[in-house]
DNA sequence: CTGTATGGATTGTTGAACAATCCGGCAAGG
DNA sequence: CCTTGCCGGATTGTTCAACAATCCATACAG
């Protein structure tokens, strides 16, 4: 063995990690319309001038065309060339696609949940916050609690690339949620599906619990689908 | 019903398709690298300057940095800040990561080719084109196929938005070959395995099929992460 | 009502410029 | 010998101004 002289214990440094690495102007201006995307303040369709995003944002043209190309690769926002950037408008077949993938996966988490009591009790807590965001009439809260619920579903997997791939899907859902105005009738009668699928995994009736989800997820998407043809 | 005045037949011009909706000069700019990216001429690693790559392709820093961020979020290249951008890297947690992914996600669409005919008749297809590959010696080409057979797979589930995750996981996959030096042990082994599978599923023994990929998975992610760290 | 000009607005792309930051080497010091 | 601090060149981050290409709305003619 070399003899390595006396250095500094490389574990006490270990935890320093990646220094916050701080972000370019582009990534916060990606950062900004992400945000106001996500929340609904700049609606599907809505076109986004360069000018203009660069005047309010008080940077130029060009990084906000570099946060434009970042946004669009994930599906945020939708670049014709020569006719600019709208906020993505989900279609039809997005929705059917998207409730297709989530009848495909849901259902992994749901098997890996059972046996993991930490999941279970992460599960219920989104359920009772849904519950008390809608004794408040928060309706918007309550269907951030929903996705909560099925986001963590899936990270039961335990797979990051799946998690990253469910996060999109529900930025993508946010914007069907967008354009439909009835907030309560959308998301109320879930909350109570998503506590009975965890009562029933915790029961250890995972049958039931899949059967109630795949239920779950037919019955939003075909509401859905009727709440986009309007 | 409204009398519409007879129009062109939309058949005759439905072949069209978006008119190629051409494309820009950032896109071609992340198409030429995303191609000689995957295909191995650019090491992971190698560092991408803006000035030499603008030289190269004859266009303007600011398209470049366009392009990069592109390609940065589809996580063949990893961007730093003040660094500048390089190929990606990936990681044994990567590894570890793809192939848990994989073998929570391929064995759905094993099932759901079981009862699809054409489908199983694609995957025989894409193993004698390994077959032919490897008696050829063309181990990048059995390599190909490898992941041509698992991407048919993924499609039987019918999920666009799965099959868009699994380009970009053999994307990944492809970064991680191309740091490994020994292509024939590399792919040999799996030209028969997936053959086996094949004809398992064909056989109607879907169980065995989903053994044999299982233990495909496993196989392959450890003989990867060996020679990862060399 | 359909088709065709026309002009203004917007995007696509470039080149140059400058500050901020990083990297490698080199000297000073223990 | 190893560490530390400092310097200068190279590279990135960002802006600005300019121009061509393209789109869009409007007006006009058939």
């Amino acid at each position: 063995m070399v003899a390595v002289p006396a250095r500094v214990p490389e574990d006490a440094v270990a935890g320093l990690r990646t220094l916050s690495g701080r972000s370019s102007t582009s990534e916060q201006a990606a950062d900004a319309l992400r945000r106001h995307i996500t929340e609904g303040l700049l609606r599907p369709g809505a076109q986004l001038r360069e000018e203009a995003v660069a005047a309010a944002l008080g940077i130029s043209r060009n990084t906000v065309r570099e946060a434009f190309r970042a946004l669009s690769r994930e599906g945020l926002v939708e670049h014709t060339l020569h006719r600019g950037v709208f906020v993505r408008r989900i279609s039809a077949a997005d929705v059917v696609d998207i409730y297709r993938t989530r009848r495909l996966l849901e259902p992994l988490g749901l098997r890996a949940v059972a046996d993991r009591p930490r999941a279970v009790a992460a599960l219920t807590q989104t359920v009772t916050a849904a519950e008390t965001a809608a004794r408040a009439g928060d309706w918007a809260a309550v269907g951030t609690a929903d996705i909560v619920f099925h986001r963590t579903l899936v990270d039961a997997c335990g797979s990051d690339r799946l998690g990253r791939l469910f996060d999109q899907l529900f930025a993508e859902l946010r914007l069907a949620f967008a354009v439909i105005d009835e907030p309560r009738a959308l998301h109320e009668p879930y909350v109570g599906r998503n506590g009975r699928i965890v009562r029933f995994v915790a029961a250890g009736r995972a049958e039931d619990a899949c059967a109630e989800l795949d239920a779950y997820l037919r019955d939003a998407e075909a509401q859905i689908l009727a709440a986009l043809d309007d």
